[in-house]
RNA sequence: GGGAUCUUAGCUCAGCUGGGAGAGCAUCUGCCUUACAAGCAGAGGGUCAUAGGUUCGAGCCCUAUAGGUCCCACCA
């Protein structure tokens, strides 16, 4: 058997815990120091599939909470964006299943159109093999297989991140539920005339052959030139010997000019509005026209018109009917509108078209200019923007119900800050160019009748022409965008267009989890279509998150070269130790960077956690234990308990408002801080050699109340040691991860025993602070004498005696309410309504203990000028509140009482 | 051009509705104390970017400034 592991796990009982480690022969094997996840993490996923927790199935007893996986691409590979985007995910789908919840996790992926076709059409490259080569028919085959080959891949990672999907519900938006989505939509949407085809000015990818939609342009700042130009002003077919000076970084669209532009209120060109200008090469007389978009300061004041290939000169033309002459082949070379420039790349005719503007002496000058070039977001190609005929959804109305959802809050954007990026983009939305020139994907379900050319949409090939009776049509060659499909996720995956019991039941969905990098592409999307199709919102919670970066900052990218893969992380540090630094010390919304310091420390929290387990079972060993009375336990207990039930609490409320790092550090700090090192601690000397079977059990059971419910806590944040531990630990409950979260509970709030505890903290705290100073070896112990003349605080330490003098290192713990018999040169520490005394054998250092002494009287004096300031203070008295004046009136009697306590004993050594 | 966001300890970042500045890592000191050296005990280190303002009270709210990051727009 593997050392490392704790236990096997049963699979054919109901009970995970049948070989505990200390149980059946009597003896207690020694178990690992460090906590190596290795091994286990597989087995425990292992088992949660097999005993199908991850499963959920309509329930009308439960409430259902329901998290749409953002769908990976199949040609993914895990890298430490999904690893956020799922363990937020993750760790909240968790947390609502442990809450009772009917929790359904809903997995799947997506196809990615042209993501996928761009790589399987890379794969060809290197084979020889082009699109056209298979066909439409054999390329998709090729895609299938690509499909079939790498796209479940990424599941299996998602698996080893410890992801709680229903594997069982699994989709792709290329499935046949979701075909069957995409065309509904479409045939609806067209029936409403919210899908329409047109000649628009659309952004093309001439790398890519296909049209893109403006969320998909990615604007990069390109250092470029300005070009002054001229062109003969021409009036009654005779040139004037005038010409219109202007300015242009694209001086190779001039082939396709019809028109130039001035301003109607620009006096210095009034005089040639209606005359026309000869443009060069092509000989095309254009006219100059008067309009508002031409602005008078920029420039010369004078804009050249290419409605073909610039969307405001679109604009333009539109408005004064001009021509639209393409100049371009799809590959961006100039087409024969070019004239002799014909079949030359963009850029090539435009140095041959500045050369011969120069010789012809109508290139006035050069400028270097900086400016935003539109480009391709997948291969970076700078966009063509070009006039064709394609699918687009009208965005106007749709939008609508978006908008005042999340302006009334039926759907909430997490932060709060998101609705501003949201509103910006629905308030300039434009149509959105759904049809692409590409294979992979949702054929667009439009038939053309091959004898009149009418159009028909339907869900399938028609049999009859309407308008003309003709019998053969073709479909439409292009696919939609891939997030149109992405669009209906959230209800394709429950079974829609059909209303099943799942889609009644799970549908709206709870919370969605994405990067806000894909707000425009997805969320906004995904929100019209909801209330369009369902006429119910997709969710009422968009948790964004931000971008995980490296260690310096930068994103994480192929080509620096600077990505950390998860799964290298996880081989080495273990899934839990991953996830729990993903979700540390970040806020919604905020970037974070990466970095492997931190991935240790989040693996040494899980060792800290194990190893306290171990501690706690190897004292539970061959002990039967029995729920503690309340009247059993001790101060020390109560504390831990309450300070428990206070984390419960804090905790859970943090998380409900998706403050998940806030929450995992108040579990962290717990766990580490008041469990291990402090309640551990005290609790030791009622463990080892006592035979008070009351109290150690009290302790006992105490520890292990207390960390079952912590690691149910930390379980959506680390689930698998969690889990581990807790199956090894016998609990009546199967499993962590099916466990109940924990609750407030009035009984466990002892707020007598925290101020107790505190009190003593912070005499171990003062008594250990002086040992180091003066260097006192830990070995070396010493008399403590507790001098209270309050009877209650004298019993506090009474009754804490035990473990208050192991963690004082005390030899003795002497409480009496006078100095009578303690040594002159004793160590003083001044606590609020005590003072410990501890005289080592060795003289004391009178210099260093009044320099110490004198540090502390210090300290208070700063501390009662700033109370004693805020009491003064008449408007402070007249205005804040009750509850604040009293708790400074008691602090300062609490300095007061140990600064009188400080000086009384300065005056004696000095 | 519009907008968002950040500026807190040497580094990376928390700090939830305003009420005595925190964590991890790093540094220094002492400890192999029978759960854990991936640990324990202690220490040092911050005019919370700057300047105003609101308030009894500001890291937190308002205004301006400087610097960084990002998003949107695209003046050709």
């Amino acid at each position: 058997m593997n050392a490392l592991c704790l236990r096997h796990v049963s699979r054919t009982e109901g009970v995970c815990c049948e070989d505990p480690i200390f149980g059946g022969k009597g003896m207690s094997k020694e178990l690992a120091k460090t906590y190596d996840p290795r091994g286990i993490e597989d087995k425990l996923y292992q088992k949660w599939i097999e005993k199908k927790y991850f499963h959920a199935q309509v329930d009308h007893s439960r409430k259902p909470f329901t998290i749409v996986i953002p769908p990976p691409n199949i040609t993914g590979q895990l890298h430490m964006g999904h690893a956020l985007d799922n363990t937020l995910q993750d760790i909240l789908i968790r947390f609502k299943r442990m809450q009772g919840y009917n929790a359904l996790w809903q997995p799947g992926t997506d196809h990615a159109s042209i993501a996928t076709e761009v790589k399987i059409i890379e794969k060809m490259k290197e084979e020889g093999i082009t699109k056209e080569d298979l066909g439409r028919e054999g390329f998709l085959e090729r895609a299938w297989d690509w499909k079939k080959e790498y796209g479940g891949r990424i599941i299996g990672q998602l698996k080893k991140l410890g992801s709680s999907c229903d594997w069982d519900r699994e989709r792709f938006t290329m499935d046949e539920g979701c075909n069957k989505a995409v065309t509904e939509v479409f045939c609806r949407m067209h029936e409403k005339g919210w899908i329409y085809k047109g000649s628009r000015i659309i952004n093309w990818c001439p790398v890519c052959n296909t049209s893109i939609s403006d969320a998909e342009v990615e604007y990069a700042e390109q250092a470029g030139h300005f070009y002054h130009i001229q062109y003969p002003v021409v009036d009654k077919g005779q040139e004037t010997g005038e010409y219109v000076r202007f300015a242009t970084t694209r001086p190779e669209t001039m082939l396709g000019d019809t028109a130039v532009a001035v301003n109607p209120e620009d006096a210095r060109y009034s005089h040639l509005v209606g005359k026309t200008v000869r443009l060069p090469f092509v000989g095309r007389e254009i006219p100059i026209l008067a309009d508002s978009y031409v602005d008078m300061e920029f420039g010369t004041g004078v804009v050249k018109i290419t409605p073909s290939h610039d969307p405001n000169d679109f604009e333009v033309g539109k408005r004064h009917g001009l021509p639209e002459i393409n100049i371009m082949n799809d590959d961006a070379t100039i087409n024969e509108n070019g004239g002799k420039f014909a079949g030359m790349d963009r850029y090539a005719a435009r140095e041959a078209i500045l050369k011969e503007l120069k010789e012809m002496g109508l290139l006035v000058k050069i400028e270097d200019h900086v400016h935003n070039v539109g480009t391709h977001d997948r291969c970076k190609t700078v966009i063509e923007p070009m006039i064709k005929q394609q699918w687009f959804v009208k965005m106007e109305e749709l939008i609508r119900p978006a908008v005042e959802a999340v302006r009334k809050g039926e759907i909430r954007l997490v932060p709060d800050r998101m609705d501003k990026i949201f509103f910006n983009w629905t308030d300039n939305i434009r149509d959105w160019c759904i049809s692409r020139q590409l294979w992979w994907g949702h054929r667009i379900p439009a038939y053309y009748c091959d004898s009149c050319g009418n159009t028909v949409v339907a869900h399938s090939m028609p049999q009859v022409c309407p308008a003309c009776g003709g019998v053969h049509f073709t479909q439409d060659p292009d696919t939609l965008d891939t997030w149109f499909s992405s669009a209906l996720w959230p209800f394709s995956t429950l079974g829609w267009p059909e209303m099943t019991e799942d889609l009644k039941y799970f549908y709206p969905t709870d919370v969605l989890v994405t990067g806000y990098d894909i707000i425009f592409f997805w969320v906004i999307r995904m929100i019209f279509s909801g209330y369009e199709q369902m006429g119910e919102r997709p969710f009422h919670t968009v948790l964004f998150h931000g971008l995980v970066r490296d260690s310096q900052g930068r994103k994480m990218s192929k080509s620096l070269g600077n990505g950390i893969d998860p799964l290298e992380i996880i081989e080495q540090y273990g899934a839990d130790a991953l996830r729990l630094t993903l979700v540390t010390g970040n806020s919604p919304g905020n970037d974070m960077r990466f970095y492997l310091e931190r991935v240790e420390a989040s693996r040494n929290f899980a060792n800290k956690v194990w190893n306290a387990s171990r501690f706690i079972m190897m004292n539970m060993a061959e002990k039967n234990i029995r729920r503690a009375e309340r009247s059993e336990l001790e101060p020390a207990d109560k504390w831990i308990l309450s300070r428990l039930n206070s984390l419960v609490r804090e905790a859970t409320e943090n998380m409900e408002h998706y403050e998940l790092g806030i929450a995992v550090q108040k579990v962290y700090d717990f766990i580490w801080d008041e469990f291990c090192d402090w309640y551990i601690e005290m609790v030791k000397p009622r463990l080892y050699g006592t035979d008070n079977d009351v109290s150690q059990n009290a302790a006992l059971w105490t520890l292990r109340t207390v960390l079952l419910n912590a690691l149910k806590l930390l379980h959506p944040y680390m689930p698998f040691v969690t889990e581990e531990i807790f199956c090894t630990l016998q609990s009546e409950e199967d499993s962590v991860m099916i466990s109940r979260w924990p609750e407030y509970r009035e009984e466990w709030q002892f707020t007598e025993e925290e101020r107790q505890i505190e009190t003593i903290k912070e005499a171990v705290r003062g008594i250990r602070n002086v040992r180091t100073q003066m260097q006192v070896p830990p070995g070396k112990k010493a008399s403590v004498y507790v001098v209270s003349e309050q009877t209650q605080i004298r019993r506090i330490f009474e009754e804490g005696r035990l473990f208050f003098a192991s963690l004082a290192y005390a030899s003795e713990v002497v409480t009496q309410s006078d100095k009578a018999g303690i040594p002159e040169d004793a160590v003083s520490v001044v606590i609020p309504g005590a003072v410990c005394y501890i005289p080592f054998a060795e003289l004391v250092d009178i210099g260093k203990e009044i320099e110490r002494l004198e540090k502390e009287e210090k300290r208070l004096a700063g501390e009662l000028a700033r109370v004693n300031g805020m009491l003064s203070n008449e408007r402070f008295i007249s205005k804040a509140p009750e509850a604040k004046i009293a708790e400074e009136r008691a602090k300062k009697e609490k300095y007061e009482q140990m600064m009188a306590t400080v000086r009384e004993r300065l005056g004696q050594l000095r």
